[in-house]
RNA sequence: GUGGGCGUAGCUCAGGUGGUAGAGCCCUGGAUUGUGGAUCCAGUUGUCACGGGUUCAAAUCCCGUCGUCCACCCCA
């Protein structure tokens, strides 16, 4: 084979593709019931939108993204993630100006240029939700339960909740500079790494697995909240303890992307390996104002399809299964093509789902694989019948077969499964 | 971007210390001339990832490349 898929990249069929289209009507039935609408935005985009929401100094950013050039010179970029699109079509479209909140979600791929690994490809799938225009924590809260419903719906066991709180533009600088100076009592003990970001965004640190050691003896950044955002914070606690939504206070958690602020969250399963976040979101009060906005504070949450797919219980109430084809035309001889086409056209408008097997196999072949595709009933067209103008008809079930005219197939298969209760 | 394991049939994998490739599943045909899920019989399937090197001889040893998996890192 001369051609392979691009590395990072996969080819979804069969099962995983039935399993992954129940899925996700699963999780568009759930939002739909939350009152979010769903918003499909480009898969590219200007890439300054992604530098300036996102931010210059993430890894996403400075290494990650996938970036062209147009025929006309312009900078373009697969989204690494959608967020920062749906701000900038909220904006472009003026939605800000219908008042209230604004509840969207989204589906679709991904794309970050990443070294692929357990529960991480260069195009991935997220499933979210925004809710934009409202500083509420009710609505923060409202953000955790439909990520944490996500998973319930397809059968997951209840999951944790890491929550933290990473300031905002107030009391974050503060902040830092507490984190800047008890850092520096720490030098030697810390990883190279962490040196060298330390400079840069002193909260990654905390994202860091080797310096667990000095991280428990940093300040944390739930104690050095500014008024507002301690508030916020712990009304938002009231609310979680209120509904019974269960969470973990993790102070160390931060988020990768810089628009986030007050309220961070994540969603991790034990069973992924390195790569253990199901999902994850938060606040981005100031997103709407760096994407030349005004101040629009907005809440929202990302989780990943495959993540989801490759952790799925195997308790996961899986759609009907088979059955998938109600008939299945077999023609034998090698005429009557048109015949049998015709018939399943005929079939189908009366609301039936039709295979047809026109290769020139054995009966055995055939009826093999009208059984493997879980055809309730087949249908022999043959020399015999094409003469007569009739067919036969067979109840793979009962395995009893009638010969038909063409207008009585449709009603006799309805009869026969009645007969049965369906 | 860094490190390690692995790349043999469509799939899962055998192929001690080098001698030109096998099994199961799948697929196809038959036993059953136009009747499935079982059984039995027969048959097809390969640039042994790619490129180079060592050798009379390489799937096997060496180097490189690519892919894949896992970890670092990062994150969904």
């Amino acid at each position: 084979m001369k051609f392979s898929r691009p590395r990072g990249t996969n080819d979804l069929f069969g099962e995983r593709m039935e399993r992954w289209h129940d899925v996700e009507g699963r999780i568009v039935r759930l939002v739909r019931g939350y009152g979010y609408s769903e918003i499909r935005t480009p898969v590219f985009e200007m890439t300054d939108l992604f530098i300036r929401a996102v931010g210059k100094a993430t890894d996403i950013v400075s290494k990650e993204m996938y970036t062209f050039s147009d025929k006309k010179g312009r900078s373009l970029t697969l989204r690494p993630e959608n967020t920062a699109s749906v701000m900038r079509a909220f904006l472009e479209n003026g939605l800000h100006r219908k008042g209230g909140i604004s509840r969207f979600y989204y589906m679709g791929p991904m794309f970050r240029y990443d070294r692929p690994q357990a529960g991480r490809y260069r195009q991935f799938h997220q499933v979210g939700a925004e809710a934009i225009g409202s500083s509420n924590p009710a609505v923060d809260a409202e953000i955790i339960d439909i990520s944490l419903s996500i998973y319930s719906v397809c059968g997951f066991p209840p999951l944790d909740v890491r929550l933290n709180s990473v300031g905002c533009p107030v009391c974050r600088p503060a902040f830092k500079e507490i984190l800047i100076r008890s850092l520096a009592g720490y030098g030697d003990e810390l990883c190279q790494n962490c040196r060298e970001r330390g400079m840069v965004n002193p909260l990654r640190i905390f994202d860091c697995k080797k310096c667990g050691e000095v991280k428990k003896k940093l300040p944390f950044i739930t104690d050095h909240l500014c008024r507002e955002c301690g508030e916020h914070f712990s009304r938002l606690q009231e609310i979680l303890d209120g509904l019974g939504i269960r969470y973990t206070l993790d102070p160390l958690l931060v988020r990768g992307l810089d628009y986030y602020t007050k309220t961070a969250f994540e969603i991790i399963h034990p069973g992924l390996g390195a790569q253990n976040a199901l999902s994850g979101g938060g606040r981005y009060d100031g997103l709407a104002e760096d994407c030349g906005g005004g101040h629009i504070p907005a809440v929202g949450f990302s989780a990943g399809m495959e993540r989801l797919l490759e952790t799925l219980p195997e308790s996961f109430p899986g759609e009907t299964g088979d059955g998938r084809v109600d008939v299945c035309i077999i023609l034998i001889g090698d005429s009557g093509s048109m015949q049998a086409l015709s018939l399943a056209g005929r079939l189908r408008e009366s609301g039936l789902s039709v295979l047809t097997d026109l290769s020139g196999r054995s009966m055995k072949k055939k009826l093999g694989a009208a059984s493997e595709a879980g055809a309730g009933f087949a249908v022999f067209l043959g020399p015999d019948e094409l003469e007569r103008e009739k067919a036969t008809v067979k109840n793979m079930m009962t395995g009893s077969q009638e010969v038909l005219a063409f207008d009585g197939i449709g009603p006799f298969i309805e009869r026969e499964r009645d007969n049965r209760g369906e």
